[in-house]
DNA sequence: CTGTTAGCGCGTTCAC
DNA sequence: GTGAACGCGCTAACAG
């Protein structure tokens, strides 16, 4: 059997109270009696039932996402697994809120994260705005020992604990070693549909893309970024525009809203020659995949992330370790035979 | 506050142990008072405190995971899986036996199925061998009222409750098209690798393979398949023979065993035009991907199918509805960009 | 058939 | 500082 905080007393010669002061980390116990239980714990390799310790406390995690209030399908997506998870609450002992900030708004986004401070949540996870005071505010909230976990959208060189999304520069180098490989050695033109160059997770998709695409496939030239604002119609028309030079051959689209990117390929069907991947997947670009207007599609598992989210917030809040590879998500790659 | 077994039998007018009675299907119970008490757990809303009722009985969950004997990359990998699993059985509740039996021998695994039958764990593990014989144990253990639950090889047909492992049809389709796509207009032969065709994960990538190939990529033509029984001398010595041929511009290998695969690659310098996707990610495939040896691994993660397969057996156990989504099994594909 | 009671492993009052 | 006693939600004897 497994030992109890029983055991423990009886090993340490001390009651069950003192044996959960020191657990808890608790003040009111003497130096030595906290030594001696410290080693009891050891020796006898006690591991403290979790689920027993939530029922005696009748714990929940209140948790809190912070979501950007954008219109595209990949939010919406991301919307419907937290809505998911809420329902799973009761039986996972959750307490889910949602708070929805503007989108690409810093300050914003730090109001929030300050009145959070006082709200006293278990555990934060956000879709992090790139900028010097959302780090700040963040970092403070790290200090007050919050749990945080950034989504989707990290927060580089801040405290925050996890990062629950896929690392876009890999994403972007992916794309552009299945752009070059599926056009061989043609020559040609590589038009990139960006939602916008101030969020990170674009940027970083880019970066990744263009450093392979330089120097890998050097007889491809990339074309001055679109920028689409994750907007179906404003994507349409830089697309439509763009697909006016001849000598683009391929696309990558590496925001959202693509949506408007499809409807300009349909409408260019003249030449059907062009190779297009594109991010995420959702009922237009699958559609899209399987009728061969798109080529391949990457995608992050918004379902992953927000499990993985509430796994590893629950873990920090009680202090315990998680499994890395299980929270590691992946880049998924769609082509059209391999699609869930 | 979540309605407890209290409240059901207040509202019901009985006793705790009458509600007991009824929540676990015991018997004793006269009709009309089962009526009342599963209407006030209707009319409450209640849910059942799953971690409460183990912590009350003391359950931990007996699970026996059944592998074929095999010495490849994979199995080593499977293995090292559920020995992590093992280590957190303390907090998971599981107790977690392995038993091995010699590969593709379905005699074996039946009389394995048959002594378990007399074991009585709370759920079963196991790498399948296609036949009918193992089929019938299958069935007839399900029957007893075991929760099955097939691991990285199905048995389709058979009752049991689950597979975890990838969509191997899928995968073979997904391989022609990348194979495919990356050889572009090129006419010429393609080699493919297998462990063995008796084995239906391996047959039913050769069928996707074969498939798509000839649907979608008829200027390239499939060879007579190599059996190499995932062992990688065998392999090594098949694929040097075959790239004899001066024909063959791509390679897939479906199966285990890519050490002889990838010796025989290295050899082969003169033309370094061969396209090559192959099957599993292992230290071996991994260090040949980076060094553009291998073009694409198709993958599958043994860490989840473990971990879910022991998520899938305790929902089963308890009669609790699995999370989907959760539970399939992707296609990793990775490319030298996105490696883990 | 039904009810009473004593725990499961832990946290939390309160006394001492 | 420390300990005894009760309760979290549920199950399992044992009475009746």
């Amino acid at each position: 059997m497994r030992p109890t905080v029983h055991d423990i007393a009886a090993a340490a010669g001390v009651s069950l109270a003192t044996v959960d002061r020191v657990l808890n980390q608790r003040p009111g116990v003497r130096h030595v009696t906290r030594e001696k239980v410290e080693t009891a714990i050891r020796e006898l390799g006690y591991i403290r039932d979790v689920a027993a310790a939530n029922l005696a406390k009748g714990r929940t995690y209140p948790l809190v996402f912070i979501l950007p209030a954008s219109d595209n399908s990949f939010m919406h997506g991301l919307n419907a697994e937290i809505r998911q998870a809420v329902l799973r609450s009761p039986a996972e002992r959750t307490d889910i809120r949602t708070i929805e900030v503007p989108a690409f708004d810093p300050a914003a986004l730090v109001s929030v994260l300050e009145e959070l401070s006082r709200e006293k949540p278990c555990g934060i996870a956000m879709v992090a705005t790139d900028a010097p005071e959302v780090r700040a505010a963040v970092d403070k909230l790290v200090r007050e020992r919050f749990p945080i976990v950034t989504l989707v959208s990290d927060l580089t060189g801040s405290l925050r604990h996890h990062y629950a999304g896929v690392d876009n520069i890999a994403a972007g180098r992916t794309a552009a070693r299945l752009l070059g490989r599926f056009l061989g050695p043609r020559k040609g033109e590589i038009a990139v549909l960006a939602g916008s160059m101030l969020v990170r997770d674009h940027r970083e998709r880019l970066e990744g893309f263009a450093a392979v695409m330089a120097a890998e496939f050097p007889h491809l030239a990339i074309l001055p970024v679109l920028e689409g604002r994750d907007d179906p119609e404003v994507a349409h028309r830089l697309v439509a525009d763009a697909l006016g030079n001849a000598g683009i051959i391929g696309v990558y689209s590496l925001g959202a809203g693509n949506r408007g990117l499809i409807r300009a390929l349909k409408e260019k069907t003249v030449d059907r020659t062009l190779t297009v991947i594109a991010h995420e997947l959702t009922a237009h670009t699958r559609a899209a995949l399987v009728d061969n207007t798109i080529d391949a599609i990457l995608n992050q598992d918004a379902g992953h992330e927000v499990r993985s989210a509430i796994r590893v917030l629950k873990a920090k809040a009680d202090g315990l370790a998680v499994i890395e590879a299980q929270e590691r998500i992946r880049l998924d790659i769609f082509l059209k035979d391999n699609l869930p």
